[in-house]
DNA sequence: GCCGTTTTCGGCCCGACTGTTTTCAGTCG
């Protein structure tokens, strides 16, 4: 699948483009990438299938980009992008994940300072050259300084979603291969924590030569590091590494238990194995020579005298001491959604109608998904004022309407009528209070203003909170993992206010947020504050994102009890104001 | 560069905020 591939290179172009204040291209490139990131179907199959006809079918993609991706796919390169490339050679996606960098000011730098990366401009920052530039100046230096200083703490980890699709991909493949008897990712990835270092696989393989050979030819592979009888590890193009190993089939639970979990739980596994006399290793859990466990992780776990534990737990946390006295908390299954509660529009910015969000959740399972188009104060997302969103209700009750009648008057889906609202400055929402009344529920959350000291901070969104309209308050640390950190919060106050009010929190499932984190899910949890898992999609597409908070609330030890849209419709609405 | 109940050319991508300016460019969502 290059569709990865094709979108990335196309939000570069549209970067290239807006460097040079290129008026509107941008945003059509923007929008075929999007609708290339986000197609189901395999790009290169629709080529083959349709031709370049068939290409421009796709929405935002005309006959010039139908050219790139056919030019693409045909030679492995695009020539447009490569002379943009040529021109301005700058790592681009490194140098504006620095808050505070965009496009123009990334084409001053290196006009200027010839900086092409963010060590060239850690480079230039410290040596005071940046703000003399023209339209620089002292505050924006000590900012790229200390957004430099943030992106260093995180440099190497990956985001679910860039490491997630490739990892499955590969994982079929694994599976294919003749002689191959199991595959699993382990690791990070299979504990799912919220950014990747590198993907660990484990095999059960007749051939072990065979699987080696094939996992270091695979489409992707551009550095081979090393490949032995039954280890290889390889650097992928979008710049992971992978790794793999065969394993006896007798050690294979032995061997995932010890490549899964963290350091910190490993540790505590293995102190329990000695407290019984035994020896716990990646090849069993031996007594002396003899070993009495091995060939899977439940056998494992059981020898040590507690049940499995879900790898998403396995970080140290509190989950042996829980699982040795049996009271390990039966958490949140992938399958227990019953409805998105954060989906955006075509109303506001986001992609796809109503009509097709409910087409889409339906075609998930759901009983119900909640609209929660943006409101009137951010208008780059078309936020809707009163009357907008007094129209858009009306569309909502019709297509209600039409949905009972084609289930022969029974209610089986409903979409619920819902906002994301913003959080003004001083805490008050940025819409009528009559407006929030007339919606089944409204999610409020902070779009701007994120430099505010704690204090204030903490009073903005607790005073959002007592708004007897506020249901749930969406992402509620505002960070953006690699990108922002959060914004200063008392958390323990924003909970306990949270629990007074009967406010939910939002565990945010977008890959780029998970907000709130694993840690906080938990802390929420011990305060008996509900949390809802939404998607925050934009596209109808990224309704399947829902996987990626779900894991998370797993990771926070939360129950289907803990999570309002685990509930059936009616017992759900009885959780909001 | 794409698109079309505004339809084959002309519109699309707004407005607050910040930091830089002294009237505004760039970034963010």
């Amino acid at each position: 699948m290059k569709n990865q591939e094709l979108a990335k290179i196309f939000y570069e172009i549209a970067n290239f483009l807006a460097m040079d204040n290129v008026p509107f291209k941008p945003y059509a490139y923007e929008r075929a990438a999007l609708t290339i990131e986000t197609l189901e179907n395999d790009i290169e199959e629709i080529y083959q299938k349709g031709g370049k006809k068939a290409l421009e079918e796709l929405s935002g993609v005309g006959k010039n980009i139908a050219a790139h991706i056919s030019e693409y796919l045909d030679t492995g390169k695009i020539r447009y992008y490569n002379d943009l490339k040529r021109k301005t050679p700058v790592n681009f996606q490194e140098l504006s994940s620095v808050e505070g960098l965009g496009p123009r000011r990334v084409k001053i730098l290196y006009q200027k300072l010839n900086v092409k990366n963010l060590k060239d401009l850690e480079k230039a920052a410290k040596a005071h050259k940046v703000a003399s530039l023209f339209g620089f100046g002292e505050k924006t230096e000590k900012n790229i300084l200390e957004g430099v200083k943030f992106l260093k703490r995180s440099k190497g980890r990956f985001l679910l979603n860039e490491i997630l699709p490739k990892t499955k991909e590969v994982y079929e493949k694994l599976k294919k291969i003749r002689g191959v008897e199991r595959v699993d990712y382990c690791g990070s990835l299979r504990r799912m924590k919220e950014t990747i270092g590198d993907v660990d696989f484990l095999v059960i393989a007749r051939h072990p030569s065979l699987v080696m050979d094939s996992f270091v030819s695979m489409p992707g592979v551009i550095k081979i590091w090393g490949k032995g009888a039954t280890k290889a590890s390889v650097r992928m193009r979008e710049g992971f590494d992978m790794d793999i190993r065969v394993v006896p089939k007798r050690s294979y639970g032995a061997a995932l238990q010890y490549f899964t979990g963290a350091k910190e739980h490993n540790i505590a596994t293995r102190l329990i194995a000695m407290g019984k006399g035994l020896k716990l290793s990646e090849y069993g859990l031996f007594r002396g020579p003899k070993m009495i466990a091995g060939e899977s992780e439940e056998d494992v776990y059981r020898a040590l005298g507690m049940p499995w534990i879900p790898p998403e737990m396995r970080e140290d946390r509190g989950e042996v001491e829980a699982a040795l006295k049996n009271k390990l908390p039966e958490i949140v299954g992938f399958s227990d959604i019953k409805g998105d509660l954060h989906v955006h529009s075509d109303w506001d910015g986001g992609t796809n109608s109503i009509k097709e969000i409910a087409e889409a959740a339906i075609e998930m399972g759901y009983e119900y998904v909640g609209i929660a188009d943006h409101t009137k104060f951010l208008r780059i997302e078309h936020g809707l004022n009163e009357k907008q969103l007094e129209r858009r209700n009306k569309e909502i009750d019709k297509l209600n309407t039409r949905l009972r009648q084609g289930y022969g008057g029974q209610a089986k889906f409903k979409i619920l009528k819902g906002c994301e609202a913003n959080i003004l400055k001083d805490g008050s929402i940025d819409i009528k209070d009559e407006a929030l009344e007339k919606l089944d529920y409204v999610i409020a959350g902070i779009h701007s203003n994120f430099k505010m000291p704690r204090d204030k901070m903490t009073a903005r969104l607790i005073r959002a909170m007592k708004n007897p309209n506020v249901d749930i308050i969406s992402h509620p640390t505002g960070r953006i993992l690699k990108k922002r950190d959060e914004y200063q919060i008392d958390l323990d106050k924003v909970l306990r206010a949270a629990k007074e009010t009967g406010t939910i929190l939002e565990a945010n499932a977008s890959p780029e947020r998970l907000d709130l984190n694993d840690q906080n899910i938990k802390r929420a949890k011990e305060f008996q504050v509900k949390i809802a898992v939404n998607t925050d999609a934009h596209h109808k597409n990224q309704l399947k994102l829902i996987e990626l908070g779900i894991a998370q609330a797993r990771r926070g030890w939360a129950e289907k009890k803990d999570v309002i849209n685990c509930y059936p419709l009616q017992k759900m609405l009885t959780f909001l104001k």
